[in-house]
DNA sequence: CTCAGGATGATCT
DNA sequence: GATCATCCTGAGG
């Protein structure tokens, strides 16, 4: 894992993080969830060009670009090629179970990195991570021993470029922050 | 300076 | 499915 795997489309990058391991802290698990953003992307905040909040996403590859969603949550984002950034919307916890049930005044390990909110609370994610390399502590992230089978479809809670199907996540997982079915015929 | 609008989640119907 | 909590930022006057 190195710098270069984050240097490549996000929609790209967004598949192939499905089954790494990330922590913060040593607290998290398995990517089951993920959403890419591209800068040619009507959906995507960088979309507009560079600006203070959306800075990370066009500054180095493998780093954290960490957003305020709805005055409430944060949102956490690895930085991919110049202007893009992949979403991780869920894990499957298995580092930490006990901290992020703290954090999140629940136990179900289904519902506790279930949304990228959810996540970032579980992993006390905040804003002040926005910008960090995610290669380094408190970040640590894996690749999966083996490629787990995936599906994709339309990404969430956006209300342009709702085509294209750009969330990604590993099939029939329990941890997802809704389900994902593949597209119709 | 004002102000609308979110890459959400919990709760209620 | 609808509502709402609550915070910036970026756009426009």
């Amino acid at each position: 894992m190195d710098e270069e795997f984050f240097m490549r489309d996000a929609v790209a990058v967004a598949a192939d993080l499905l089954g790494a391991r990330l922590l913060v802290h040593d607290v998290g698990g398995v990517i089951v969830e993920t959403e890419a953003y591209r800068q040619d992307d009507e959906a995507s905040h960088s979309h507009r060009g560079p600006t203070r909040a959306n800075a990370a996403m066009f500054g180095a590859p493998a780093r954290a670009y960490v957003y305020r969603s709805y005055g409430l949550h944060f949102c956490f984002n690895i930085v991919c090629e110049t202007g893009s950034a992949v979403l991780i919307r869920g894990l499957q916890p298995t580092h930490g179970l006990e901290t992020m049930a703290q954090r999140r005044g629940l136990a179900d390990p289904r519902r506790l990195c279930a949304g990228p909110g959810n996540l970032c609370k579980a992993l006390g994610v905040t804003k002040l991570m926005d910008g960090m390399p995610i290669l380094s502590p408190p970040f640590s992230l894996a690749l999966a021993a083996e490629k787990p089978a995936i599906v994709s479809g339309p990404r969430i809670g956006i209300s342009k470029a709702v085509d294209l199907a750009w969330r990604f996540a590993i099939e029939g997982s329990p941890y997802l922050s809704k389900p994902l079915r593949p597209a119709e015929r």
